[in-house]
DNA sequence: ACCTGAACACCGTTCAAGT
DNA sequence: ACCTGAACACCGTTCAAGT
């Protein structure tokens, strides 16, 4: 057997079985999925362009959740932010592992950048400066991504010691849904810089030169 | 020649080749440290705990560079951990790759978990509730390393596409010196939301349940 | 076109052997 | 105690060979 009459392999199957692993064991390898789907390694590189293909596969599928209809909605463009803001927040929310690997890897996959696409033109629309987009967008960005990697790792990422007994307690004090107050400020204060920004207000802090 | 009169390998070194290697190309493997050297790969096993060993001694450089001193001063909580905030910035602004790298694995570095622990008093000494410190810590860190990371790969990291050309123009038009004014705004954000958490004052976004 | 099987260079980690 | 050299299981990627 070496072509089956009908292909063994799609990239939605690749894709899923990478998201999978990714969540169940926090991180993934191309042999890992090629052996959850009884296949050789090597085959996977006819579907897709390698680890970094299967990383594009993981982001559309996290990405999918997310509802970009906001950006093109009628209502106006600060609360299409909102909306968009809390729905991608949410999407990742569910796959908090996979953030980590997100961050770091350039963003390739077209319904993705589709997305950013219509962000982009939201702002333009709203009146921003072609220079002020890209700043704002990755401040949002950070905001969604920075609050939604508080899910994955709460406790873990410290390891207290018998030299700090404050942090130990800290830590065990430390309860659920903190998480989404913080994103609601960080929301609040970036949305009403974002205004003031459009106005041309100077909404900057102690250390303007 | 197998144990030499004068020890070729301390954790100093080995920290100080992993932190350069990381800054030069964005990565480090244990057998690259070992070369950089002159050394056996498994020479390094005998100084430092593994690939994680090393990661706490990249840690521990890197976080040398935050001034703690702020957070036993004198001066009012806010202003002590403001300080602490923008030196903090500062360290990871200067070794911007490594971000990524800190950011996924435990902290284990006793020098590092004592800042936290004197920022743990800090607060409580303000007079928050031992369940209110671990979120305003992790907040804080988010919004330190977030804005640091912007410096790291500002434009590398989407791909515009002829499908993008808006993205493309943003990107294009990006300048400078904007992830400097979204932290200040960030962090004054962030100072308001724990003074006013401190009062007792309800400082929710919309959603309060 | 699509899968196999084998190859390659690399990785992290361990460990007996030497001084 | 500290380094070598070799081993092990794993990784990402490529590619001739088969249908």
């Amino acid at each position: 057997m070496a072509r089956p009459r009908t292909p063994l392999l799609d990239r939605e199957r690749i894709g899923a079985a990478g998201l999978q692993l990714l969540a169940e064991q926090g991180e993934f390898s191309v042999p890992q999925i090629a052996r959850a789907l009884g296949v050789q390694t090597g085959s996977l590189y006819h579907h897709v362009d390698g680890r970094a293909g299967v990383i594009e596969l993981i982001r559309e599928r996290v990405c999918a959740g997310i509802d970009g209809g906001t950006l093109s909605s009628l209502e106006p463009w600060d609360r299409s932010l909102e909306a968009w803001a809390r729905s991608y927040r949410a999407a990742f929310a569910a796959y908090p592992r996979a953030i980590p690997l997100l961050m770091t890897t350039p963003v390739r996959a077209p319904a993705v950048l589709a997305q950013y696409e219509r962000a982009v033109a939201l702002l333009l629309r709203a009146g921003f400066a072609a220079e002020q987009v890209m700043p704002l967008l990755t401040g949002l960005e950070n905001l969604v991504l920075g609050s939604a990697l508080d899910l994955a790792a709460p406790d873990a990422m410290w390891e207290p010691t018998p030299g700090t007994p404050l942090l130990a307690r800290a830590l065990a004090a430390q309860g659920p849904g903190r998480a989404e107050a913080a994103f609601e400020v960080g929301l609040t204060a970036f949305l009403a810089y974002a205004r003031g920004l459009r106005d041309g207000a100077a909404v900057t802090g102690p250390c303007t030169p």
